[in-house]
DNA sequence: CTATAAAGCAACCACGGGTTGCTTTGGATC
DNA sequence: GATCCAAAGCAACCCGTGGTTGCTTTATAG
């Protein structure tokens, strides 16, 4: 009865790093489901089987141990060199994106960057949280491509990112679905192809 | 010194339809500026100079009151027929669209839906003030151009307006920048169009 | 002018976030 | 293994805010 996280194994209270870990993975899946306005310190000791009061000690605010939950989420994805094709490369972000918003870090990061007002500090994190999941890997597979002279000159290239990003999130977080490969085929072959029949109705 | 609605106007009380009005128009600038958690039903009747008793008479809980207040905010949005040209019907889609998310109704419509979690009811009634918004017209522009034969056989239409919506829900929410006329012709020339030049690494 | 429904007001309750002073405990050190 | 102390727990508390209630005031229809 004690507590969920400790229920069954002998283990004593944790400490230090063990403590750490366990508050900041329950703030996490905390911030993943309710977001950070419903994010409370008491439910998230609870929910680590922690005291609140030795929470409030190491992180004062929530504004506070979110930040350190968003940092220490990020395990800076690592940079994939372009593979040569411009189409492989955008598959690739986009499952890598479409995986990134399935997940408890993604999620958290999103509900940040999507409720504004709060802490300009915290809406920092988040978005670099974000742009390291796709930027490093996509602005090189865009740089390729334009050195190769697969990118048509007058599209903007992040716009072309950004088009792919917002499709999936719109598919997370408007739609509700999730975007498997063939969705993430689908966007990736109207932004690269286009949904017109070439050589029509292209004024521009 | 009274209040903030009433002041300078010799006004007194309002009743009826007036103070619903009232309410109503603080409801949806406050929803819009801070979504449905932090969204209270006294801070908005203090907002229309009204008693929060009142208000919770009319309206037991803030949901009840939101509901009221997404359902008189969605100004129907007429139907404008195809133009003909795709393109220019995506754009004015887009220019609708992108008009939409900066107004007040736009903006709490989608903190409803980015907010996932709170009542279905609500939820509902948010996709469809936000389908109204887009999908009659754009709908009718799609078929129009699926008779035409504008449209590649192989892409899905309702990814195509999905993609477009995303792009600019991604400027709107996670930029937090104005999607101008130059940004939807942007997204709407890759869309139609495509990123890649064409002819090359379309394997597809 | 009167009657009445609608809005205001003030006092109150209850719950949850956050604080404080003190007790307990894990585990490093000798 | 005995000692010690920083770190975690605990219980009691404060206070702000959402929500309720009983009563008073006021707008306005007749």
């Amino acid at each position: 009865m004690a507590n969920p996280r400790k229920a069954g194994t002998g283990a004593k209270q944790a400490r230090g790093d063990a403590f750490v870990d366990a508050l900041l993975e329950a703030a996490l899946e905390q911030l993943a489901r309710v977001g950070f306005d419903r994010f409370s310190i008491p439910e998230v000791a609870a929910l680590a089987g922690a005291n609140k009061t030795s929470v409030y000690r190491r992180w004062p605010t929530k504004a506070d141990l979110i930040k350190d939950t968003l940092r220490t989420a990020m395990d800076h994805a690592e940079v994939t060199a372009s593979s040569g094709s411009l189409r492989t490369d955008l598959i690739g972000l986009g499952q890598t994106l479409a995986e990134f918003l399935r997940s408890n870090a993604g999620r958290s990061v999103m509900r940040i960057l999507l409720s504004e007002g709060d802490n300009a500090e915290l809406r920092a994190i988040a978005i670099s949280a974000y742009g390291d999941v796709s930027r490093l890997t996509a602005w090189i597979a865009m740089d390729a491509a334009l050195r190769r002279g697969d990118l048509r000159p007058t599209v903007e290239p992040s716009t072309v990112l950004f088009t792919l990003a917002g499709a999936l999130i719109h598919r997370v977080w408007v739609e509700k679905a999730d975007p498997g490969e063939a969705y993430v085929q689908g966007v990736v072959d109207i932004i690269l192809n286009g949904a017109a029949v070439q050589g029509r109705s292209q004024e521009r």
